[in-house]
DNA sequence: CTCCGCAAACAAACCGGTTGGTTACTCACG
DNA sequence: CGTGAGTAACCAACCGGTTTGTTTGCGGAG
């Protein structure tokens, strides 16, 4: 007979995309069952609900959100660029992480139960402020929200231009190179500064 | 006998409401019917269905997230710093538009519906580029775009931190410097150039 | 001023399809 | 034969939407 962590496999896969594109609320068990060529019961047997699965997809994708691109805090216009990319090539990364912050967690930190991962980040951040290669004033923190919200200026939450993959290369070429260019301006140390 | 535009105004609010908190799916009828101490019938008499609802909404905010913060392409960090503000005085225009793209308008220009007022946006940040008071080397709808994301660094949106009004002042205020000075940097001319 | 008729506003019960979740049962394998 | 994977039918609650009947304000006829 079939091989159950195979079953549990493709279960989150199908999930994945499912809450992906329709969120929590309008993600339908049935579709996700269906689309894993499962039966729904197998849904309550690995996983309790469907929230529960939400939180089993969510979590699998955590390292992914945190660490989809490694953070390079001497190179922020690279990785901004390497995060534009990567939301191109994987936008359900994007997609889960805004609709648990929709659906789950309103205010305050989204990312709290990855702390440590994000702590080492920020220290990383920290380090390359007291380098003199990253502006010192503002937090690591902001720094680092700001980054994410710039590489995430075409991504398919944005509220002004989503990106796809069908877009003119010479599109998306020219978004990276302002990308690169506002991040560079942004963060860069100040002029006159030590 | 009551008011009907009176009635009509409370769906509205109330719908608003639930539509911010909830999204498309997640919202229901029900509760906005009760919420705006109305009857359910009321709502498809007005607005034919509860997707019909959020267009209403949707359209009725669409001056408000596009011109919440009247564009001062003079003064890019100083709108950045106003638009914060606005978001967390406002937290629903970011939240309805953020719903709109997930589960109405997964890729392309959100914004298309209002397309000539955007229009008149890029064509002032274009000015301004011509001007010399801004960096002419990115797009104007790409400027735009960035300027928008890093704005909503910490938006009810934001897929690391979303910032509440409970949050200490000094906070907001750290925000605040950090965004503008950022803006600053990122958009302001290229030292060099003409 | 009163009565009537009317249309819009309103309320509540109702309807049928959908949805998350369950159960009883079968089947393959060690 | 026992155990865990798999299935299909089932269920009760829910939810968007409709129907039916009632109330209210108002303009006009008497």
């Amino acid at each position: 007979m079939g091989d159950g962590q195979a079953t549990r496999r493709r279960l989150l896969d199908a999930a994945t995309a499912e809450f992906a594109r329709y969120g929590i609320a309008g993600a339908r068990v049935d579709r996700i069952a269906a689309s894993a060529q499962a039966n729904k019961a197998q849904i309550y047997a690995w996983f309790s609900s469907k929230d529960g699965l939400f939180d089993a997809v969510f979590v699998e994708h955590l390292s992914l959100i945190v660490d989809l691109v490694p953070l390079d805090a001497t190179d922020l216009p690279g990785y901004a660029v390497r995060l534009y990319d990567a939301y191109l090539d994987r936008p359900e990364v994007v997609l889960l992480a805004t609709w648990a912050r929709l659906e789950r967690v309103p205010t305050g930190d989204l990312l709290a139960v990855a702390a440590d991962d994000v702590a080492a980040k920020l220290a990383r951040i920290s380090e390359a402020q007291q380098a003199g290669l990253v502006d010192p004033a503002p937090a690591p923190a902001d720094v680092y929200s700001m980054v994410i919200a710039l590489s995430m200026a075409w991504s398919p939450a944005s509220v002004t231009v989503a990106a796809s993959t069908d877009d003119d290369p010479a599109e998306h070429e020219r978004r990276r190179t302002a990308l690169a260019a506002a991040v560079r301006g942004a963060f860069a140390p100040r002029a006159g500064a030590t």
